[in-house]
DNA sequence: CCGGATATACTCACTTCGAGTATAAAAGGA
DNA sequence: TCCTTTTATACTCGAAGTGAGTATATCCGG
């Protein structure tokens, strides 16, 4: 069996959470994912990567799980023979392990997607949006019925509700509307900081998957410090999946499930009735990490 | 950004539903998964992939999935330069267009996997096979308690439930415990029929894959003709799960979800009471296929 | 016309889950 | 000191979902 040559790199979505802030680590002060060529010698791109931040960012890297890979023929590589094939990744990054979060090389997920965060409720910048897509639905009557479908039931209109796990199929829409500056739209006419070549995409893609994956898998715990509060647990979920929580029941889902454990220590730094302090009960739970363990997203 | 050079394949494992048999489409009389090399000119991995199984097997590809991307060393092209990155594909085949069906070509996944099928209850094979691992779990006292938890999880033991997803983690056991020959185990103690490479390895990916998604998206509707019965529909899950379901509470779930509508005829081929003939709702559903759709796993 | 087989329909108890309400313990200013 | 604010923690209730069992309908073949 003959086999293609072709370029091979790895791009990494990095991401960590600080205070209530959702981050991804870039280059070209936030125009760029980090990529890099996939190098021999490496055990397996897992590894490869692993090593590949460590010695780029010094942060030890928690969580990863392969995203895509893309091989577009658009992504080929200028003067090369062959085309590129680009295998992302997605990892967690603890917050006290990321001591240059905030600083340059980190940046908010909202800037690059600022429909995405209803913490504050739906952002008005949302109007604007599917304003804009309503044109774009009209402007073809033989596919208006299908498109419009698409963006009701996407962006939650009309009798649907907002998904926060749609985000990759909202980006889509918009670049297939024309919206977004990757897309060929004008600066002043789009929507969101763009990126270089498909970077935004993926990044997407990322958030998609990590907000899915939070539902039923205790992977919150891989961007939480040793020990946090409950509210501090919280506000990190809420900040990945962009919404607000039901405080009891998310407290009640939390503990039913045996996932944390009380240190017996309290934090008063919270400003008001001080709270416990809890850890991640990491040797138990090794094995469950597979299967269940769910995150109670209702809407608030 | 330097770029490293590879070689690129792409593997395909490719299902369909006979009856109440699942198939998987091979190569070399079952001994390995259909592949070949990633060709330029594609105007994508996923075009690439539907193009290359059209040409080879006649068969219209239904619904596609990307896998997973591998790139371990040990699987290096033997006199190459650089290395192999395979790029592993889920497909769907509805079985009325898969006429090879049952002649060689495709084989049962259960020849592969028959610890796998629990629809006459757990196998006898089960047994010999804990029975090994426990073996395993002694042979090494400094990891005992860790591979004890490990084995518990994954197969069912001990308190825990058989989960139908976790066929990946216990193909890996038994990689890991050596019971199976493509981790050098002599074949009159492995168990199941091995595969060339890592294609063994590849199919429990993909299986596991299937299993955990026909629980929320509906794709078994990709394996099914153009009309069915409920039961028809019922025993394709069951065989996909490997598990035999509770036939009202699956009905309620179906019909609840409005996934499917009747034809209006009947067919009495099925031995007592004529049953009522379904079809899927194509044309409503396709942007619902990216969320909701659940399907009862519960046991009986 | 009756039993076997399959299809279809209904019921009930238990759990889960969304949503609301109540109490506890700190800080800080009047 | 006390009262308000703020955050943490605890409890309750009703609706919906889910597992499991039972009952009825309609064919076939003897």
């Amino acid at each position: 069996m003959a086999i293609g040559l072709a370029h091979a790199e790895l791009i990494a979505v990095l991401s960590a959470v600080t205070g209530d802030e959702p981050r991804v680590m870039t280059v070209r002060s936030g125009d760029a994912l980090p990529s890099g060529p996939f190098e021999l010698g490496h055990r397996s791109l897992q590894a490869g990567l692993r090593e590949w931040v460590r010695d780029q960012t010094g942060h030890p890297l928690g969580y990863l799980e392969q995203l895509y890979t893309f091989a577009d023929r658009d992504r080929t590589h200028e003067d090369a023979e062959g085309r590129t094939i680009s295998i992302s990744y997605l990892g967690l990054v603890r917050e006290q392990a990321a001591p240059g979060a905030g600083k340059p090389g980190w940046h908010g997920w909202y800037e690059y997607f600022p429909w995405e965060d209803h913490r504050r409720g739906g952002p008005d910048i949302l109007a604007d949006i599917t304003g804009r897509l309503e044109g774009w639905i009209a402007s073809e009557p033989a596919r208006r019925e299908h498109r419009q479908r698409r963006v009701d039931f996407a962006f939650g209109l009309d009798g649907a509700v907002w998904n926060e796990d749609l985000g990759l199929q909202r980006y889509e829409l918009m670049y297939e509307a024309g919206l977004v500056t990757e897309a060929g739209c004008p600066p002043a006419k789009s929507f969101g900081r763009s990126m270089f070549a498909d970077h935004r995409r993926i990044l997407a893609t990322g958030i998609a998957r990590l907000r899915a994956k939070i539902k039923y898998r205790p992977v919150v715990f891989e961007l939480m410090p040793e020990s946090f509060t409950l509210s501090q647990l919280q506000r990190t979920v809420e900040a990945l999946a962009g919404l607000t929580l039901h405080k009891p029941n998310f407290r009640r889902l939390i503990d039913q499930q045996e996932l944390i454990e009380e240190t017996g220590e309290a934090t008063s730094e919270t400003g008001g009735r001080p709270a416990k302090l809890f850890r991640y009960r990491h040797a138990v739970l090794e094995e469950r990490a597979l299967s269940g363990s769910k995150l109670p997203l209702s809407r608030n």
